[in-house]
DNA sequence: GACTATATCACCAACGGACA
DNA sequence: TGTCCGTTGGTGATATAGTC
């Protein structure tokens, strides 16, 4: 993303290169999340479908449909147009102007109908998000009997309490939201947005769902949204006690002197000498603390991208007991506490297994499993690790000084990055390992779960970071039967397949009784797969018992996401990302507090660029942007 | 054990009628 | 005309029962 002073803050995003890494299969632990993705590379899903309605000639005629085609265009919205039309809801208005609905609906390729239709949808989402609010809450006032519609002919206004909605009830909250609208002028065409409103509309597509609270030029509209939620809100917790002031990191450190001679500098040729005073100091800064002119980016589907300055670095897993790890892994008992160490030496980074499972790495011998105890491995770049089934991605950068940019460059003099080439054959790098032990999982005696508690127990559970709350569900069983394929090279059996996810996800199926009935229901009903048979003439050939792969259908959703995702860069992965095991803090917010998403990670953070998306472990290493040329 | 078929659930875009 | 409210129905994920 260029700044204004021709900065350019790079993040080297590594999810560009899944495809050529080994990406697995998205995960997906929300069937939202699944949906969307299965949306764009399932044409049958925008198919035109005839309801019963049709069957019963009770839907009226669409617009342009002729009385011989009465059909209901049914599709779900894609992931971009969601998030654009979240977005705004979210930063800039609830009550979008006719223009403004036009205007979206010219970008995200909609109809303004249902521009329209789908803010009359959120709306009631809100209110019904508010009216539970309220209700755990307001005990007094919503302690009432929830008034059925009964009697009432269908389209009826609901009979709201009177009470309840002049004070807290969901009309309540939509009515104050509006008179805000309404007072702000904007259904008045002639007065103007203000600067920030304008800035809020203009970027509504790319700014993040959930800004951060102490934002200094946080939109006035979404200051009143917040104003009205609060009002209907819950008392705030009390205060916490104030903690000890943790010192900042160094990269924190830099970065806020160089954000004040940047701000400082203004558009000038001034500027850019400080600016080159600016990345002196930080080559320097680096040289006198002995800290190589290299860093790795750390990420994966299971982790925030982590910028690591840091000679070596901890993945483990944390709980309130054992905070040691730098980086969280992941929640599951199979990570352990200290799993493994990345440490630069030798002039590279290198990872040292320190657990009993060790982990996998892809190497251009394809995967290897690295168990040995100490076992040091040096890093290829990039890197592709399977913790125990949670992927993790580093690629190591070093910093070039600017003197040797190539002459007649038109990018500013700043640090340079590049990736380091170092291709190395793994096989040849370690001994071979130990056998691994892994001890045989306890005989689990599963509680007595009533239907709706395992409906909701599949739900993934929007946690905080540091909530160490096992979610008993983190993989669908599609994304489980796609992993376990290919790890199997493309083609495994029934029993492969359970044998693998028995052994690899036991976490996320102990529980379910049932579970190998589901991966056949999956496998024989999902359309994500296939099965080979060999033919009937074949004396071998049985009736059952085929070789399960990944359907064309599947590996076209898996090349569509993994292209979306080159697109959209880090924010539709981390959106993806699911809350649960979202692992990093909150986003540094000294460095760009519109970045920050949801805390409980239940909603999208809409991270628009890449260099927002940067985080760390709990500790609060958080990386930060990176200085480089375009 | 290896499937297949069906039921159930949550989600959500779209609908119809009433209302402001 | 736009919005609200309740409803409808399509969809995928998962559970369950049944078959071979």
């Amino acid at each position: 993303m260029s700044t204004s002073d021709g900065v350019v803050i790079f993040c080297p995003f590594l999810f560009t290169n899944l495809t050529s890494v080994g990406y697995p299969i998205p995960q997906f632990r929300r069937t939202d999340q699944y949906a969307a993705f299965k949306k764009d590379g399932d044409s049958q899903m925008n198919r035109k479908v005839h309801g019963i309605a049709d069957l019963m000639g009770k839907r009226k005629k669409g617009e342009g449909e002729s009385d011989d085609d009465k059909v209901v265009v049914r599709r779900r919205l894609e992931l971009h147009q969601t998030q654009g039309l979240e977005n705004y809801f979210t930063t800039v208005d609830v009550y979008p102007t006719t223009e403004a609905k036009e205007k979206l609906a010219q970008e995200l390729d909609l109809k303004a109908e249902t521009i329209s239709k789908w803010f009359i949808n959120r709306r009631v989402k809100l209110r019904n998000e508010e009216g539970k609010k309220s209700k755990g809450n307001d005990s007094d006032e919503e302690a009432a009997p929830k008034e059925k519609p009964s009697g009432r002919s269908r389209g009826a206004p609901a009979k709201v309490s009177s009470k309840a909605s002049k004070v807290t009830g969901p009309r309540a909250v939509m009515a104050r939201t509006k008179n805000i609208v309404a007072a702000r002028g904007k259904s008045d065409p002639t007065t103007p947005a203000s600067p920030q409103e304008q800035i809020s509309e203009e970027s509504y597509k790319d700014s993040p769902a959930l800004p951060s609270a102490d934002e200094a030029d946080e939109p006035q509209v979404i200051k009143k949204k917040r104003k009205v939620e609060e009002i209907s809100a819950p008392p705030p917790p009390p205060p916490e006690p104030k903690k000890e002031p943790v010192p900042l990191p160094l990269w924190k450190e830099l970065y806020i002197e160089a954000e004040a001679i940047r701000a400082a500098a203004g558009p000038s040729a001034e500027h850019l000498a400080r600016q080159q005073l600016m990345l002196d100091h930080i080559l320097n800064t680096r040289k006198k603390q002995e800290l190589p002119p290299v860093f790795a980016m750390i990420t994966g589907p299971t982790i925030q991208p982590y910028r690591m300055e840091e000679l070596s670095l901890v993945l483990g897993r944390n709980t309130p007991a054992h905070r040691e790890a730098d980086i969280h892994v992941s929640n599951s008992a199979n990570i352990n506490h200290l799993h493994a160490k990345i440490v630069f030496e030798d002039n590279c980074y290198n990872i040292i297994n320190v657990s009993r499972r060790g982990f996998q790495l892809k190497t251009n011998k394809g995967w290897k499993e690295i168990t040995g105890h100490m076992v040091k491995v040096p890093l290829p770049n990039p890197a592709v690790m399977n913790f125990q089934g949670s992927f993790i991605f580093v690629q190591c950068f070093y910093i070039r000084d600017a003197d040797s940019l190539e002459e007649g460059s038109h990018v500013p003099p700043v640090i340079k990055m590049e990736p380091i080439v170092q291709i190395h054959d793994v096989s040849m790098s370690y001994e071979e390992p130990e056998p691994v032990y892994v001890p045989p999982p306890k005989p689990q005696t599963p509680a007595k779960a009533t239907k709706a508690s395992k409906r909701q127990a599949a739900i993934p559970v929007a946690v905080a970071a540091s909530d160490e709350r096992e979610t008993p569900k983190q993989w669908s069983y599609a994304s489980m039967i796609s992993a376990s394929i290919r790890h199997h090279g493309g083609e495994a059996t029934y029993k492969q397949i359970n044998e693998y996810i028995g052994e690899h996800f036991k976490d996320v199926v102990k529980d379910r009784r049932t579970w190998k009935n589901s991966v056949g229901g999956v496998l024989s009903s999902s359309g994500f797969f296939e099965s080979i048979r060999l033919p009937s003439d074949d004396p071998t050939s049985k009736k059952r018992g085929g070789i399960w792969r990944i359907s064309n259908r599947g590996d076209k959703l898996v090349e569509t996401e993994t292209t979306k995702q080159e697109e959209k860069a880090p924010a539709a992965v981390a959106e993806k990302r699911p809350p649960n095991m979202v692992s990093g803090p909150v986003q540094p917010e000294s460095y760009d507090s519109s970045s920050s998403g949801s805390s409980d990670g239940s909603s999208s953070s809409g991270e628009s660029d890449s260099e927002e998306s940067r985080s760390g472990p709990d500790s609060g290493d958080e990386g930060p942007p990176i200085l480089a040329m375009s």
